[in-house]
DNA sequence: AACAACGATGCAAACGTTTTCATCCGGCGA
DNA sequence: TCGCCGGATGAAAACGTTTGCATCGTTGTT
């Protein structure tokens, strides 16, 4: 009973007519009488039909994919991201694909030859950072493309996103504002990763702004988890000599810290302020509540996405389209004035 | 300079030999001459040729798109699961695409449409429970499947997961032999939810078997959101007549549920206890520590791809494959004897 | 020296669509 | 009556590959 797949012709012949008028019948309708519809998808039905798109996009047409390359899945934030984006492709009939590098941007580069070798209609990566062969091929393939997650009125591709650097700028002014001077910084590793780099730089120059040095002792690296979070401020903290303000390169660090504060019965934000980047799922109803910069990741997706086939539709030269999407500080539980000296 | 894109053939034409070698040179390299093999390989760097998968797939050849489609990927448990298929895809040469139905198994029928027209080699979806449309699709089209995240012996496809009826068991176990007897349940809408029911009706197993009541009051609804559960248990501490022991349908409610508790100063777990299920990041770093159940999510993803890829490699007939993935209860600060009357 | 065997390559058909062009038919105005 | 027009459909070419079969040298065997 090993029924051979059916394809357009079987569909034709059973219905009476020729496969270029099935054909028709699914992409432009008004040519073919409605009773000559009628039959063939009542055929369709029966027999079960199922359009191969490999098929239609060898003619040129659109294969109905966007391709998305994420540093990581597994990150709250990049997961609303992915949410939002695929559900306003889908809401157009397209379909997602999907992938991780690792932050790792040479795999970038190799995940994104492999979507073009599936012909996306277009790519939407992370960030503005990327190798020389990736721009290189999103160039001369012409294949639209979009950059989430970060704006930069100079960048070498269309983007979408907050200005990064204002999103650290807006993180630390505020410990500055409330009157911390003795503040330190935990990010993940910079490299690779311009989005945290960004931060880190905003953060760095508001500091220089307010003369406020940081030792390196309270420079912190932690890979974007809780635990790593956790575990290096518990090791901060049993060195004694804390700062009274913590700016984390996001919300996960920005938990992570004050869990760690938490176990080692150092008040937040009595003894130390903690504010962070993201808003994630979650930040605003931990206790203490925390304190961050809002990154609208719903909108980038969504606007993203628009963008994107806004540069498919338009065929010929692909503008540069930049959107910057605005940030806001959401103060909350999870920082204050000083503790008196 | 509109470069028409380059193909087998410019390829061929240039390095001097004829397309059905340039494709040998690809898909079957120790059919042709080294020499020859270098000469095609620098005129595809040259020209810059990306193969067409299209064109390939249509000769019945393995598109290399695996299809995952998911209730959501805003949620924690889902991306790491996502993160560990994605990851085992890419590593064996395979491109995913990806979807979401929102929790609605109409629309999940038709992402699967969607995906079959992609003609992707092999489904992965969430559950066991879909539509019987959905069902159909797949055994017409005999694409291999599986259905991540749940194992039951007697499913309809495939299946690799833990039993999701034991996970709700332990968890209610687990504050039974504690000895609380006054248990209330937290549970999302089970509604086109499988794995929740579930978890549901194995906690209400384990309390039928030791003899304990649950009134309505207790039975507590709240959608996949730690603000939701946070927002729902809130109400529940302020009616006065509180349980001692909260069995969660997951760690997201679970954890909203610590806060709530935090927010209210009523202790965890002195006055309450709080049992998890799924281990999310985070849970085990949080003030108290969650004391859960542990899903293995990158198991799960890596042996689905595994399981699935291997189907995909058995041609024929599809046998069904059953993994059973353990479960384990982890004990940490969230859960307590609970207090003297 | 004739021939078999083999390795490397080319030729052409096939895959499942879409689309251009041609055909056919009925009706309409001159 | 004739020619024309427009709507519906069919025939066939095209898209970019892969692959079965044929071809052509070379080499080894008898």
């Amino acid at each position: 009973m090993v029924s051979r797949h059916v394809d357009i012709v079987d569909v034709a012949r059973r219905a009476g007519v020729s496969p270029a008028t099935v054909s028709r019948a699914f992409n432009h309708p008004s040519l073919v009488r409605a009773d000559t519809r009628a039959r063939i998808s009542a055929v369709v039905d029966e027999l079960g039909y199922i359009r191969n798109r490999a098929a239609r996009s060898i003619h040129g047409k659109r294969s109905g994919t966007i391709g998305l390359i994420v540093p990581t899945v597994d990150n709250a934030i990049f997961s609303r991201l992915i949410q939002s984006f695929s559900d306003a492709l889908n809401s157009r009939g397209f379909t997602l694909l999907l992938s991780a590098h690792g932050y790792d941007l040479g795999r970038e580069k190799d995940l994104l030859r492999s979507f073009l070798e599936h012909r996306v209609d277009g790519i939407a990566v992370i960030g503005l950072d990327h190798e020389n062969a990736t721009f290189a091929l999103i160039e001369n393939r012409q294949v639209p493309a979009v950059a989430l997650w970060n704006h930069d009125g100079a960048s070498r591709m269309s983007c979408v996103g907050p200005e990064n650097h204002h999103a650290g700028y807006l993180a630390a002014r505020h410990l500055a504002d409330l009157g911390h001077r003795r503040i330190g910084l935990l990010f993940p590793p910079t490299r690779g990763n311009d989005r945290a780099a960004s931060r880190l730089e905003g953060a760095e120059a508001l500091l220089a702004e307010r003369g406020i040095d940081v030792p390196d002792r309270w420079r912190i690296e932690a890979v974007y988890s809780v635990a790593a979070a956790k575990r290096a401020l518990i090791d901060l903290i049993g060195d004694g000599d804390i700062p009274t303000g913590l700016v984390a390169g996001n919300d996960v660090l920005a938990q992570g810290a004050v869990f760690a504060a938490a176990e080692c019965a150092v008040g937040v934000p009595d003894r130390v302020s903690v504010v962070g980047i993201g808003d994630f799922s979650g930040s605003a109803e931990m206790t203490p509540s925390l304190t961050t910069v809002r990154l609208p990741a719903a909108e980038i997706g969504e606007a993203g996405a628009e963008i994107l086939l806004e540069l498919v539709r338009s065929q010929r030269r692909h503008p540069l389209i930049r959107r910057n999407l605005p940030l806001e500080l959401a103060v909350r539980a999870s920082t204050a004035a000083p503790p008196a000296p």
